[in-house]
DNA sequence: AGTTAAACCTGGTTGC
DNA sequence: TGCAACCAGGTTTAAC
């Protein structure tokens, strides 16, 4: 269940137990992803420095006599979680578990079915193979830097429909595809709000344009996409998709009409 | 350069 | 009941 919101809650389960335990084995199931990067003897003796996390991506620090040594980066992908078994001998590990990393505290265990998920060393977080993965994450949705107007410009260098650009996560990262549907619905934007743009436009294009009051064509012809407007001049009448009355607010300066039942906020 | 499509896998659900 | 087709929380990589 992993977009933002799960791999954090993950990250928040395990960094407590994780910190400080030392790496008594690794086991590999069948393949991930990608390799591993490294021998899983060569892990123990590590220490876990905790858990982080960066976009769907989790951290696992390691050290060795407290210098650094690496560090394990994870990713659940479509199907996969984490999970801490205490004590010392874990569970056989099922079909599914691809990867245990085994400490003097407990094991942690990654269940895969589909192994689009990821476990790689790297060492650094800052080098490759990590660096490549992490660099062209966008910004992390709760980063006070990503400020509206940061925001809104990041998203005006884009031409892909809004949905893909929030999926893509090179913008701001975390949301999924569930999230993306909730993000849009919750802020009323259609998730094909390019498209709809355009075929909008291209509606009012084959009817002239829209004549409030000046703008005539180059022989003095009036546009007739006003008397087609859906929302704009009609505040008051009922609205075209579900009856309720149509308003009118000031936004930016400007008259902004709009359904305020079937447009949410 | 930026956007889209294919690729990686398994398992559950739907339809014939 | 069996089996094919399709869908599912993601993201890299290759191709327009």
């Amino acid at each position: 269940m992993p977009e933002l919101p799960e791999v954090e809650v993950t990250r928040r389960g395990i960094a407590g137990p994780l910190a400080g335990a030392q790496v008594v084995a690794a086991r590999l199931g069948k393949p991930l992803r990608w390799p591993l990067g490294c021998a899983p003897a060569t892990l123990s003796g590590a220490t876990v420095g905790g858990a982080e996390r960066r976009g769907k991506y989790l951290w696992l620090p390691l050290a060795r006599e407290a210098r650094p040594a690496g560090g394990l980066l994870l990713h659940l992908g479509m199907s996969g979680s984490l999970a801490w078994l205490p004590g010392g001998a874990a569970s056989e590990p099922g079909p599914h578990d691809h990867f245990d990393l085994v400490t003097d505290r407990g094991t942690l265990r990654l269940h895969d079915p589909r192994r689009f998920g990821a476990v790689l060393w790297s060492p650094a977080l800052d080098a490759a193979p990590a660096a490549p993965l992490l660099a062209r994450l966008g910004a992390e949705p709760f980063d006070p830097a990503l400020t509206p107007a940061r925001f809104h410009a990041a998203l005006q260098r884009r031409r892909a429909p809004i949905k893909a650009v929030l999926l893509d996560g090179s913008v701001v990262v975390g949301a999924g595809n569930i999230y993306a549907c909730e993000a849009l619905f919750a802020a009323a934007i259609h998730p094909a709000l390019r498209a709809a743009l355009r075929s909008t436009l291209a509606r009012a294009l084959a009817l002239g344009g829209s004549t409030l009051r000046d703008f005539s064509d180059v022989h003095g012809g009036a546009g007739a996409f006003q008397s087609q407007a859906a929302v704009y001049g009609r505040a008051g009448q009922p609205c075209p998709r579900c009856g309720a009355a149509l308003a009118r607010r000031v936004m930016a300066q400007r008259s902004t009409y709009f359904c305020a039942a079937c447009q949410r906020r």
